[in-house]
DNA sequence: CTGATATAACACATATATGTGTTTATGCTA
DNA sequence: TAGCATAAACACATATATGTGTTATATCAG
């Protein structure tokens, strides 16, 4: 895992994005479709599990059909 | 490296992160003091060689003086 | 020319994200 | 109950970010 220092930032992101992904009646896999990343991906990033890159940030917010800076307002 | 399809992105965030990092009056070293990531990660960054993750991120606009949604608005 | 500053460019080990696949758990509904 | 959808939780291989060092290059001031 991540350092402990960054386990705050990637749960508070993680909740963010289901609650955004949620809002747009999307289902993981709905997102993990449309934006080329794999489910199981998604779901980790969602729970705080992982740190995700600038890339697959990028790809998550197109597929929300956002963009970077949005998503990453939290 | 990272997928074909990613270099643009990576690119074009490494030209924004250096004007921001110039406009605010620091060297590649001062950023890397202040946000506490190596010096020569802030460079491939800058150069687009990395795609960086989401707490390194988050630690260059604090070290910036700003936020996410603003260091990724480019 | 010399020294200082800033950046690039190497090498290398280690941690971890990514990607794929399978299995389990949960809630809902017919 | 059975079936379906959704999400969590595993395992595993591979790619790559991170972190630490060192060396090279370029620019500029003295």
């Amino acid at each position: 895992m991540t350092k402990v220092r960054d386990r705050k930032l990637l749960t508070q992101f993680g909740k963010h994005l289901r609650k955004v992904r949620i809002a747009s009646g999307l289902s993981q896999e709905d997102l993990a479709n449309d934006s080329d990343i794999p489910i199981n991906q998604v779901g980790r990033i969602e729970r705080g599990e992982i740190n995700p890159s600038l890339s697959t940030l990028n790809s998550i917010a197109k597929a929300l059909e956002s963009d970077l800076s949005h998503l990453l307002d939290f």
